[in-house]
DNA sequence: CGGAAACTTGAGTTACGTCAACTACCGTGG
DNA sequence: CCACGGTAGTTGACGTAACTCAAGTTTCCG
């Protein structure tokens, strides 16, 4: 893989790694930290469609799409790997199990997409919350391995509601309510995660054990 | 390809192609007609998450993953292309170019469901059943190739409802709005598009121009 | 220490959901 | 031929989850 690895790159909390409309804009693939993808529409609602983690690849639909259909933005201080951009064939064709890993990461966002997709469009306020809630968790819990003491998520609340489809306002009352059962904790500008069988609970959902997981 | 294929299966409306749990299910690609994809809650709340027309595979998740997370049923009769199972890891060996088909085909799907989150999560009733019939009569057009005169959905108000994440009698209330502003028909079981471009106008989208798309 | 960003809270509004009919349109079988 | 049962669509009355507005308080950071 280092063979089309290009350079490292910090990227400071806030900042836009890539911006909707873009047309051919480098790969990356996280190293540290946490950031998200999201859409606006014209009028400025925004909706977060995901968040990307170490492991995770970025940009890779502007690699394959003709321009990016979305924005990235930090969330805390990340690293990114950035790989050289039209060398895709050419990873293809020389690294088929390396190619056949990124099969396996778009599959796996896909699979994500749907879930999400499941829980805005079918669950109410408090299981929309306690499922995104479930779902961080449980990636942050995947990506240092083993078991954290302090499960903390780096999100305002607003990037809840962009998340769940819910105004700021609603989501408020209705964290404050998962808190109140002592399910999490909020934090300043974090939520931290208490009782995550609670959670798992009251979303009707358990994350999927992943197995044969690459990272790139 | 042709080394790959197996077999053409023919499926009838309302057949179940996939169901949610299944482990290493087939690797279809759709030569005919519609199907859809979804997921239910424990309750029987169903989500539709996408619709598959022809050049769509089917199951290439469960190829990936341990087992499939959702199911797939057909909409009309459709007929399939079976390829054989555990044959992915040789195809990427010796096809390079399918395997980066078969990614972009990921690639798409994931950007579609991006659309679908972005809808479901901030667009309202009138807006998102606009998106819905856009983006299916788009798609519609795309498989045809040129134009149709009668731009006919094969859905009922119950599939367009799980697909919005709406009830299903809003769901009737706001076509019926839809059908009065003169933009679609309802028929017995599908909807006409009338005027496509007021549907683009009101779901403020337009489709993307898809250029160097594979057909598998 | 001042200003901005994040979080809270209450009051009033509305979009959408639920319930309960009813009509229309089949296809099937007596 | 008609009775029928099932599916799809339609409509009105009423309930409620979530939205908007508006005003706080708290926390962070320069």
């Amino acid at each position: 893989m280092s063979r089309f690895k290009v350079a490292e790159m910090p990227a400071a909390p806030g900042m836009a790694i890539m911006v909707e409309g873009e047309r051919n804009p480098s790969l990356y693939s996280v190293l540290s930290g946490w950031g998200f993808r999201y859409k606006i529409l014209e009028d400025g609602r925004r909706q977060i469609l995901n968040y990307v983690l170490p492991g995770d690849l970025i940009g890779l639909q502007g690699n394959v799409m003709k321009e990016m259909q979305h924005s990235v933005e930090a969330l805390t201080k990340m690293t990114l790997c950035i790989f050289e951009r039209d060398k895709l064939p050419t990873l293809f064709r020389d690294q088929p199990t390396l190619a056949f890993d990124i099969t396996w990461i778009a599959a796996r966002e896909e699979s994500m997409l749907d879930e999400h997709l499941l829980s805005i469009g079918r669950r109410n306020a408090q299981e929309r919350a306690a499922y995104l809630l479930a779902f961080l968790d449980a990636r942050a819990q995947a990506t240092v391995g083993g078991h954290q003491e302090h499960r903390q998520l780096p999100l305002t609340q607003q990037h809840v509601a962009d998340t769940l489809g819910l105004s700021l306002v609603h989501t408020n009352k209705t964290l404050r309510k998962l808190a109140e059962q002592g399910l999490v904790r909020w934090l300043d500008r974090g939520c931290e995660v208490v009782e995550i069988e609670g959670l798992y609970r009251l979303a009707g959902w358990r994350p999927p054990n992943e197995t044969g997981r690459p990272f790139i």
